[in-house]
RNA sequence: GCCUGGGUAGCUCAGUCGGUAGAGCAACGCAUUCGUAAUGCGUAGGUCAGGAGUUCGAAUCUCCUCCCAGGCUCCA
């Protein structure tokens, strides 16, 4: 019998006898590996521990808490979710379920088109668990196609997943089994047989660590013209422990729920009488999104931005022009039909009004670049089911601008532009960005090979310049043109798409727009569209989340409460505040008509940042008991000069008491 | 738009079998004058999301509409 030898992670070779799986493989390097041990990767690929291994294979084997594991955990999750489903529905119809970001999902069609409520799901899991506990083996099998067809001739999803991979199938469906010549299965017991290419857990008792968290419905290979399934959402975690961090760590997102937030903090609602997606902003939103209005018209305005106003509506023609109407039409209110006949419609987009700025009289290339900016109120009709506090509404400001240029300027054009929209994004505490670039759509786009091979190098020469991964998307710009987009990501490490950078070709032919070149000929303009925050509202609600509330000073709509310690320190109190409010800064006074510990915990609630307590001494000494945010260790004795100089630093370097 | 769950005082929530609506916090009033996260007492507060139906009687059962949450689809 010949020996064989494997390669593993760290470079040694170890020799097995031959016909040893990836478990023998374990068994040999210890005792307590072999009883960790989920699966393999052999040459690269996840396989089943009795997977048998040939000689000069790389192998690596996966235990529970890594990556590889906690997909092979969650994958037989899955399959014991499907199993534990056809137990208490006889005749349920599954489809796919596999393994997803933190945990897994199945979906079904249940009989007598049954759906799951949320009840369910306690049944469903008693019963996972039962499965769990028989301690069933995954046993992998391979059939041909025939027979793979007859295994599954009551199973019409997984019938149309052989035949779809059989023609040559997409990489989801190629997931579920192993080639187009093959069908690959996995057992549990005699009454459950799942379509799937692996690797799963040796059995049943290595999972556990789960949760189910929800049910929804999912179209079919997720087309919307698809019936509808039933699909159930679960997690699942090396550990009891791993699994509790998680849930936890879902508790703590949910904190900094914007929605949640803006209430408490009285920033913003959506009031129901006003309609699904329109929000009104409260005094105190109402600061932040001055602010933060303010200080973006400021920089645009050194970065040579004129600023130009729009109306909200406009005649369909103007649609018509810019195309909006053939292409977007889905996406806007519908018209408002006035005597004559006439049809306007609520603006979706502001760049058409900004083209006609363009188009006022006649332009010179001397103008140009010429950047447009507005914050323009659109309104989009999104489909009822995907509004979502401020995210994703129906009415919107856009922090938009138009850039007007020559083919010439294009490049210095994008640059700086990348650059200014990476600025400003730090200003705002956004300091991880990752950048994505849309290149040119096979077939008919807009625009010259050269316009978008030269657009397309400028922005990925500036992201090297940021020291920034530029993601490619080959082929997914519009047809009018390349498209750079901005993602940040926020304090908790998700990611949000903020700022757009769209080229356009297209529009400025839409409507004929020229401008008069040197040699006195007429010429296209090229167009910019971008957005660096995308929505103000958005933005906002991205910004309540990354700070967990806690904005930096600049922003907080309150920034110091200031509070006597006796009634009769209040005249005091209220100096300290006139002299700060003269140095421009946000503050009230809370007088002492309930106990200083009760006020002081309000103001911590509110998330001011500076809660300061004036009582004998400071009057007698013209100082200050000055309680930061995020510290339990107030400062006595500050100096009102001292604080109020800090402070002011504080606010222009758009710094915060717990980051200063 | 589709699936699931929800909407009761300003907020968070309870409300059993269908029998005239409850708490805590907040608000308001009075008292309290206090040095770093809840002072005490009292008062007021409701078209039970809206509409229709069943019933002697509906927060509770049925239907429709609106709004919210989580998914699916969508996000130019």
């Amino acid at each position: 019998m010949n020996d064989l030898n494997v390669e593993l992670p760290d470079g040694s070779t170890r020799t097995l006898s031959e016909g040893s799986t990836a478990l023998d493989l374990a068994k040999a390097i210890g005792p307590r590996l072999a009883k960790d041990a989920l699966a393999a990767r052999v040459n690269g690929l996840l396989t089943d521990l009795s997977t048998s291994l040939a000689d000069r294979d790389r192998v690596a084997i996966v235990t529970p808490a890594s990556e590889d594991g906690r997909e092979v955990l969650r994958h037989s999750s899955a399959h014991v979710l499907a199993q534990a489903v056809t137990r208490l529905w006889p005749g349920a119809l599954y489809a796919i379920g596999p393994a997803i970001r933190d945990g897994f999902y199945y979906d079904f069609e249940l009989p007598g088109g049954d759906h799951f409520s949320d009840d369910d799901l306690a049944r469903v899991d008693a019963e996972m668990r039962a499965i769990i506990a028989e301690e069933q083996p995954f046993t992998r099998a391979e059939h041909s196609i025939e027979e793979g067809l007859k295994i599954f001739k009551d199973q019409p999803f997984k019938i149309e997943i052989i035949e779809a991979v059989v023609r040559g199938g997409n990489a989801e469906d190629l997931a579920e089994t192993a080639s187009s010549t093959m069908v690959s299965t996995y057992s549990n017991t005699s009454a459950f047989v799942d379509l799937c290419r692996g690797p799963h857990v040796p059995t049943t008792a290595r999972l556990g660590h789960f949760q189910l968290t929800r049910v929804a419905g999912a179209y079919w290979r997720g087309d919307e013209k698809n019936p509808q399934l039933q699909r159930i959402y679960g997690t699942a975690w090396e550990s009891k422990e791993a699994l509790a961090a998680h849930l936890t760590q879902l508790e703590e997102a949910d904190k900094r729920d914007h929605r949640k937030l803006g209430h408490e903090l009285d920033l913003f609602s959506f009031p129901s009488e006003i309609g699904s997606g329109l929000a009104v902003f409260h005094p105190k939103g109402g600061i932040i999104r001055r602010v933060l209005e303010e200080y973006s018209r400021q920089r645009h305005e050194v970065s040579g931005y004129e600023f130009v106003y729009t109306p909200h509506i406009s005649k369909a023609e103007l649609f018509e022009t810019s195309g909006h109407l053939s292409w977007f039409a889905e996406g806007m209110y519908p018209p408002m039909v006035l005597d004559e006949g006439q049809e306007y419609y609520l603006k979706p987009m502001n760049c058409p009004f900004h083209v006609l700025i363009f188009m006022a009289r006649q332009r010179s290339y001397r103008e140009l670049p010429l950047r447009m900016f507005e914050f323009g109120s659109v309104y989009r009709y999104e489909k009822s089911g995907v509004v979502q506090g401020l995210t994703r509404v129906r009415g919107m400001t856009q922090d938009d601008a138009h850039i007007f240029c020559t083919r010439d300027q294009m490049a210095d054009e994008l640059a700086s532009l990348l650059k200014f929209v990476l600025d400003l994004l730090r200003d705002f505490g956004l300091s991880e960005f990752d950048l994505e670039l849309s290149t040119r759509p096979p077939g008919n786009a807009v625009g010259t090979d050269e316009e978008w091979a030269e657009a397309e190098a400028t922005l990925l020469s500036v992201a090297q310049a940021e020291g920034l991964d530029l993601v490619l998307d080959v082929g997914g710009g519009a047809f009018y043109g390349p498209k750079i987009s901005v993602q940040a990501r926020d304090a908790i490490g998700r990611s949000h798409q903020l700022s757009t950078i769209q080229l356009d070709f297209q529009e400025p032919k839409n409507f004929d727009a020229t401008y008069i070149a040197p040699d006195n000929t007429r010429q296209r303009p090229i167009m910019i569209h971008r957005a660096l925050f995308g929505s103000v509202e958005r933005f906002l609600a991205i910004l309540i989340e990354h700070y967990a509330g806690n904005l930096p000073t600049w922003l907080s709509p309150e920034q110091v409460r200031v509070l006597g310690v006796r009634d009769d320190h209040d005249g005091y109190a209220y100096d300290v505040a006139a002299l700060l409010r003269k140095e421009g800064v946000r503050v009230s006074v809370d007088e002492a008509s309930e106990p200083l510990g009760a006020r002081i915990r309000k103001a911590k609630l509110e998330k001011i940042p500076y809660v300061v307590v004036v009582g004998d001494d400071d009057v007698a000494q013209g100082t200050l008991g000055v309680n930061a945010r995020g510290s339990n260790d107030p400062e006595r004795g500050v100096a009102l000069g001292v604080f109020s100089e800090r402070l002011v630093d504080e606010i222009e370097r758009h710094a915060s008491p717990e980051a200063p």
